[in-house]
DNA sequence: AATAAAGTTGATTGACTCACTCGGAATTGC
DNA sequence: GCAATTCCGAGTGAGTCAATCAACTTTATT
């Protein structure tokens, strides 16, 4: 139930580029100074994210990334399936990937013990993951 | 946010012995086949919650597993802890494994925005699995 | 036009983990 | 004593994670 390095710097990432949304763009470099992160690894993910439409970008000198949609519109679910693919603990519960479980014996029943427990817990991820925006991360939480 | 074959697995052993609870010691083949695990792989499984105290053991001939706990005293938290390790997304906001990350630009401060939101997730997941037993697992659940 | 700074892309790496597999030792029932 | 079973440690092949590197394109400044 691990979240990998790589959402992990993609969200703290992201952090930077929302407390600076609408002000600057910021580039690969500094983000990484002030997270902590590798660069080059950085670049690979920040790719991934404007690939998904989440960034901007521009190259040269004075080039850098900018959040390309509004960080309450942006929410930590999108980008966590972005970067490491379905919430879900097992693909036959997942909603955005769903897969039928090859080689389950309860494959063709009706009703699977663990698809229940597991799909209560993909709910719960995804109710928490899906509504929390950048902007309740970055500057602090609704906590509804 | 994957949940291993491993922890699959298990719970689905545990599924079986949790039908024959207080009748019969079912041997690593038939659960095996039941559930289409590889044998081989069943076994450390099994061993691994034996070793955890919730199965009991006989060798030899008319050998097998049974459980040791009431299954309405075991949880399907309990049991993944024990095959995967902590249920928290990551290390610093587990309960039950806590480690202080390292590297970390929040790590001095007081307040980590990936640590609340993951908290969050951490507790949604740990409140589910932690209140599922065995027995709702086997026959059918609660559902307050 | 030249240069330097920045993003883009694809390949590659080393360590590690996952999902098994194997061989043999120990125990038990007959 | 023999066969069936669990116990235990080691090994393996494929794949993933977390980077790293080299080469290329775009842009601003001079």
């Amino acid at each position: 139930m691990k979240l990998s390095k790589k959402s992990e710097y993609g969200l703290r990432a992201l952090l930077e580029l929302t407390q600076f949304y609408g002000k600057e763009t910021l580039q690969r470099q500094q983000i990484a100074e002030r997270q902590h992160i590798p660069v080059e690894f950085l670049e690979q993910i920040l790719l991934a994210l404007k690939r998904a439409g989440l960034l901007a970008s521009r190259r040269g000198i004075k080039g850098g990334y900018t959040l390309i949609k509004s960080p309450d519109e942006i929410t930590l679910g999108q980008v966590i399936r972005i970067l490491d693919g379905p919430l879900a603990p097992i693909a036959c519960v997942s909603k955005t990937a769903y897969q039928k479980c090859r080689d389950c014996p309860y494959a063709s029943k009706l009703h699977c013990p663990l698809q229940d427990a597991m799909g209560e817990v993909r709910n719960a991820i995804a109710d928490i993951l899906d509504h929390y925006t950048l902007n309740d991360f970055a500057f602090g939480h609704r906590k509804g």
